[in-house]
DNA sequence: ATGGCAGTTCCTAACTGA
C-alpha cells in the first residue's frame, strides 16, 4: 500500500495538480492538508468522480486536513477529543489539524502541526501545548483496544503530515543559526522527539542517510531552484510497520510546476 | 539585516504561513 502526505496550500487553488497527482503516482491514500476550505465547499466530485473515498475536517481559510483513499477508511475520527477528551482537548480542535481512521488493518493519522510563527510568540507557545497533547493522542491511540483483538498483534500506526519540524540539521538546507529559527528550535524538536519516543521512527531515514533532501521551500528568493529547503513533512511508523516499508521517497515533481504548493508530497510503501 | 511569495477574507490591506 502506498500512502502520501502532502501539505497543497488549498485544495481549491490546487485541485487539478492533486487530482492528476492522485492518478499518475498511484497512491492508495493520500492525506492532505492546509486545505483551506469549510466542508460543505471542499471539491468532493473531484475525488469521488474518481472513486476515491474522502474523509475531511476543514475551517475557513486556514488549516483544514483530508484523507483520501481507494478503499473506505474505518473508525474515522476529527480532531483530539474523541481520543484524549474534551478537558484535555481544550480548544486545541477549534483549529482542524487533526483526522484520522483505519485502512487495512493501519490507522493512519493525519496532522497538521501549528506553524508557530516565531519563538517565543502565542503561536509557539501554542505549537508547544499542541505537541504535549498530541503525545497523549498517540498514547491513547498506542494503547486503543483495537490493536488487542487479534492476539496482541503489535500496532500498526503511519502517523504523517506537516510535521513545521526539522528534527535534525540535515533535514535544512543550512543549519546555521537553527536555534532561534521557528521548525528547528531545541524545544520543538525536543517535544517532537518526546513524541517519538512512544515507538514511532521516521521512516524516510530508513532508506536516506544524507542530507539535501527536503519536502517544503519557501516560494521567496528563489529557494527552490537553489534547493534552500527545508524536510518538515514526515512519516512516522511503528515498528511493525517500519520492519514492513519497502520504499518512501519525495516527489518534487508536482513543486516544479506552474503555481505549485510550496510543498511536496511524501510517498512511502509499506 | 531585510525582504522576497502565495492564499484567504472582514477582499485592493491585513493576516498567516514557514
Amino acid at each position: 500500500m502506498k500512502i502520501a502526505t502532502w501539505n497543497v496550500n488549498s485544495i481549491r487553488t490546487r485541485l487539478d495538480q492533486v487530482s492528476d497527482w492522485l492518478q499518475s503516482s498511484g497512491v492508495d491514500v493520500l492525506c492532505l492538508q492546509e486545505t483551506k476550505v469549510v466542508d460543505a465547499d471542499f471539491p468532493r466530485s473531484r475525488f469521488e468522480d474518481l472513486n476515491y473515498h474522502l474523509v475531511i475536517s476543514g475551517q475557513k481559510a486556514y488549516n483544514g486536513v483530508a484523507i483520501v483513499s481507494r478503499q473506505p477508511l474505518q473508525s474515522v475520527s476529527r480532531g483530539f477529543a474523541p481520543v484524549v477528551g474534551d478537558a484535555i482537548a481544550d480548544d486545541l480542535d477549534d483549529q482542524k489539524r487533526v483526522i484520522t481512521g483505519i485502512i487495512g488493518g493501519i490507522r493512519i493519522v493525519n496532522l497538521y502541526v501549528p506553524n508557530g510563527s516565531s519563538i517565543g510568540s502565542d503561536k509557539y507557545q501554542y505549537k508547544l501545548r499542541w505537541l504535549l497533547v498530541l503525545r497523549q493522542y498517540l498514547q491513547m491511540l498506542l494503547d486503543a483496544d483495537e490493536f488487542k483483538d487479534v492476539e496482541k498483534a503489535p500496532p500498526k500506526i503511519l502517523v504523517c503530515g506537516d510535521f513545521n519540524i526539522a528534527l535534525e540539521d540535515i533535514d535544512i538546507y543550512k543549519a546555521k543559526g537553527r536555534e532561534t529559527h521557528i521548525m528547528s528550535s531545541d524545544a520543538e524538536r525536543q517535544a517532537l522527539r518526546d513524541i517519538l519516543e512512544l515507538g514511532f521512527a521516521d521512516v524516510f531515514r530508513k532508506f536516506t542517510d544524507e542530507g539535501g533532501h527536503f519536502s517544503w521551500w519557501d516560494y521567496r528568493a528563489g529557494s527552490f531552484p537553489r534547493n534552500h529547503g527545508w524536510r518538515i513533512d514526515h512519516h512516522y511508523l511503528t515498528p511493525a510497520l517500519y520492519e514492513r516499508a519497502v520504499d518512501c521517497c519525495i516527489d518534487v515533481a508536482p513543486r516544479k510546476l506552474t503555481k505549485p504548493s510550496d510543498h511536496a508530497p511524501v510517498v512511502v510503501e509499506v
